[in-house]
DNA sequence: CTTTGTGCAAAGGCTTTGCATGCTT
DNA sequence: AAGCATGCAAAGCCTTTGCACAAAG
């Protein structure tokens, strides 16, 4: 899953930017939506909302977000990259594989038990991704969803 | 990470595949590689190995054996597939980020917690996807390496 | 006025697909 | 002999990059 706040946890070197409207855009879409989107999704999402943007400004925003840790990004199976906004805390993720609507989760255990397993293999600088998939209570097994 | 067997658990849909030497040479390949490898290193593995075959090839081999639930398929975060040969048993692996030896490891907390969580939020079907990350001890902090 | 952001389109990397031929069964 | 597998190369997808213009500070 690819869950990429970098190594060393709150990257913080926040580069002065400017505040233009595509920019506001991107953040709005994020703000906006209930789980992860694609930066297409978010691409014509924007562009339907009435605001004129390019493809290119939407990735150019979205890295410069990830890179100081402002969003998350995770990768789905097909390769495309996730993007959801959310606090720079180390946290997982509970992703509805219909509707895309993700939860925050609890995951001190996991962490406990990523770090344990690092140790006792030898491995240092330990991270780690993840992910929980599934069907969200509202797309769960019904007569239409599966 | 997207480990990926697919939802429920072992597909065995073994469609009747023929043994042709490009695919055992793939599956030679994944076996003496320590770790998870690349599509393009697997192919130039092969070749430098002296077994001619085509890039193609080994993409569908891979997929194939992918779908057969014969190898682990994740993909790194610059979104490239990366395959290893294992059991059909569910587990995770702790990855060396320098040299890509690949750990199995136990998760069975991991499981009991995926479960729980996913319960927790009314989700159904429920899978995870995870790898840990790390510098193994070979590639651990040293003069060179960090 | 200087610097950074934007747009369009082309390029880039990884992966898949089309079509004729070879090998497996 | 019949059919899947292979190879090569072109196409496909998502994403990044180059260059000139516009906007922000």
């Amino acid at each position: 899953m690819t869950v990429d706040h970098g190594p060393g946890g709150t990257p913080a070197d926040t580069a002065p930017q400017r505040d233009t409207r595509q920019r506001r855009a991107v953040l709005a879409a994020l703000d906006g939506a209930a789980g992860f989107r694609s930066a297409q999704d978010i691409h014509t999402s924007i562009r339907q909302s009435g605001t004129a943007i390019g493809l290119a400004t939407v990735y150019r925003s979205l890295n410069l977000l990830s890179e100081s840790g402002e969003i998350d990004v995770v990768r789905d199976a097909a390769g495309e990259q996730l993007f959801r906004r959310c606090g720079p805390e180390h946290h997982h993720h509970l992703v509805c594989v219909s509707c895309g609507t993700a939860v925050e989760v609890e995951s001190a255990p996991v962490e406990r038990w990523a770090a344990h397993v690092g140790e006792e293999h030898g491995f240092t600088e330990v991270r780690h991704s993840l992910e929980v998939f599934g069907l969200c209570g509202n797309c769960g097994p019904g007569p239409t969803a599966g």
